[in-house]
DNA sequence: GTTCACAATGACAACGTTGTCTCAAATTAC
DNA sequence: GTAATTTGAGACAACGTTGTCATTGTGAAC
């Protein structure tokens, strides 16, 4: 049924073997027997069998780890890398998992070994796990990390970051052109790097403003929904009162939104919102959440492509990239001045 | 480095044909050598080579045939058909494709050429298209379907079946037991069965509590945000304004939500708004959306089974079986009565 | 006590590929 | 014109597993 290499090469007058060496570009065969062989492939739409391949050693797939629970990320993530595994030939192995778990190591490595996986792009909050990290670089194991950072960070491993900071600086600093000064920030779950780093943004365009930070308007808390209504209610009834609530993602931020509409209050006019991520949500809510937009798509591909040249070459000239979040404004948004009171 | 069938088997003292019946619990080995055996098999965390089983010919993993935007729905399908295949040792491929293609077809037969995969879960609506069927059916593949339907199929292939429009039903009545006469229907995508069987139990609660079917409240169009809100400026717009509107699926909800809200209109007192999915967006709108929950991810788990076992035992005695959504009541609902007019 | 059936186990081939080795032909150097 | 070198291509083994067949031992049947 599946044309097999010695289909192949009985087509086209050859051994088996010149026919893998013209797959595999070898670069020793004639050309005359090159486009026989060639012919010959298009013709019975030959395939090479994948787990011949790996048997013989050739690792031809890579691991997608991951523990998030916002679906679009990981879709949008899981997309980018198909894409690229597939233009390059490669098979996707998906594994998501719980990075609270104190067994994670054990279950990635476990997970490699059945799969024989050549390569994994790790997400966050994974990829900011160091001993998972000192776990893979104890077996040799290629990866590619995505995080979230200002820099690069100095360790040889390649990676792909995304500049949160420098993001969250310019959401601040729109709401203090707005005329804001009490602005609150509620931040993401302690293991992502991602919300220390957006905070620092957030501190950091204050700082440059001149505004003084009011630690009671920063709250902690984690990437969910009930973690935004919770924290929101809190702001609201406190003593100080913010004018503009950053919410650390989207999804804080539709909690956010929610308190304030039980409590009766108008966003934007007497609250604005903004989030982080540019789900559908922050599309689909009213209003549309002012929210930044990262190409995780993009950086997925961009991650995997990486990764690949590390599997295929090694690691000598690998070239972190960094990727800028973009800041949509929408309607959850407005200037301070404009308040209802 | 990771131990292989004869490594054990040097372990326990056997052949290495006697470790493949152990594992592989052909059940002629006596009990002594098997305790040896998987005494070896802990002791080295042996897992049998996945490639190497491919290539002997025994397939060892299912493809994931997809194409829908809902990143949630894709997410939890994966989950639970990912769980499934873990827990009996398969491996997953994914692939995300585009239903209206003109090379869908292609693009499948190819992607289990070339992943040499055993079998398939396919999903609305590439789950309904006779053409994929029979294509399958032509090549002898394997398949489940995962659809949407009051009965199963007359088909003999395995499937498992969501009862729609029971469902559907059962949201109309609810709502016309709130008083609510003049109910809209918004329809999705034509393509998918769900849009049709969820129009059926719309109709049949209609004729069963004798209010006459007024066909511009019914409006066709597509599973999405932006179908949403167009449909439902024109519904409120139109001569005869619907007192309640029963959305196909809860995006085209949101976009209700959102259309009324621009026009002032308020929710559920002005006009109640029912979905179908049980969404996050769902959750975390305000006001809650009132839905119908589908459990996706038992589903999947479920329907992974059927083709685990229909690759393994072939296709006699399989059931298919049915899953009924649940209503969930929430805040996008109330009586008639209490409207503001 | 010999034959037979059957159960338990092992030896070996095969799956489709790539790496290594070998060999023949073509080219170069003298 | 002969020897040395390079080049192109094939033969074969190996990867880790399972299917097929052969072999051994054990107890039952005559």
């Amino acid at each position: 049924m599946k044309a097999t290499i010695k289909d192949v090469a009985k087509l086209a007058g050859v051994s088996f073997k010149t026919v893998s060496r013209v797959i595999n570009k070898e670069g020793t065969v004639g050309q005359d027997l090159q486009d026989k062989v060639m012919k010959a492939v298009k013709e019975l739409n030959y395939q090479p069998n994948l787990s011949a391949r790996l048997l013989r050693g050739t690792a031809s797939s890579i691991g997608f780890i991951y523990d998030n629970p916002n679906s679009n990320y990981v879709i949008d993530m899981q997309r980018g890398i198909l894409g690229e595994c597939h233009r390059q030939g490669y098979e996707l192995v998906i594994h998501p998992c719980d990075a609270k778990s104190k067994t994670i190591i054990d279950e990635i490595i476990g997970m490699v070994d059945r799969s024989r996986v050549g390569g994994l792009v790790l997400t966050p909050p994974v990829s900011e796990m160091p001993d998972v990290l000192s776990a893979l670089n104890k077996r040799k194991l290629k990866y590619v990390r995505i995080l979230s950072g200002a820099n690069p960070p100095d360790t040889i491993s390649p990676c792909v970051f995304i500049d949160d900071r420098t993001a969250a600086y310019k959401i601040t600093q729109y709401l203090i052109d707005l005329g804001h000064k009490a602005i609150a920030f509620l931040g993401g779950d302690e293991a992502h790097k991602s919300s220390t780093e957006r905070m620092e943004g957030y501190k950091a365009a204050l700082k440059e403003n001149k505004i003084t930070l009011d630690k009671k308007l920063i709250v902690g808390g984690e990437y969910s929904f009930e973690s935004g209504v919770k924290r929101t209610r809190q702001l609201l009834s406190g003593s100080t009162k913010p004018t503009a609530i950053f919410a650390c993602n989207d999804e804080i931020a539709a909690g956010t939104l929610f308190a304030a509409r039980i409590q009766g209050i108008e966003v934007p006019q007497q609250l604005s919102i903004v989030g982080f991520e540019d789900s559908p949500f922050s599309r689909q809510a009213w209003p549309n959440l002012t929210t930044a937009q990262q190409p995780i798509r993009t950086i997925a591909q961009h991650a995997t492509s990486i990764l690949i040249d590390v599997m295929r070459n090694g690691e000598k000239n690998v070239e972190s990239e960094g990727f800028y979040p973009e800041l949509i404004v929408r309607d959850s948004t407005c200037p301070v001045a404009s308040r209802k009171n």
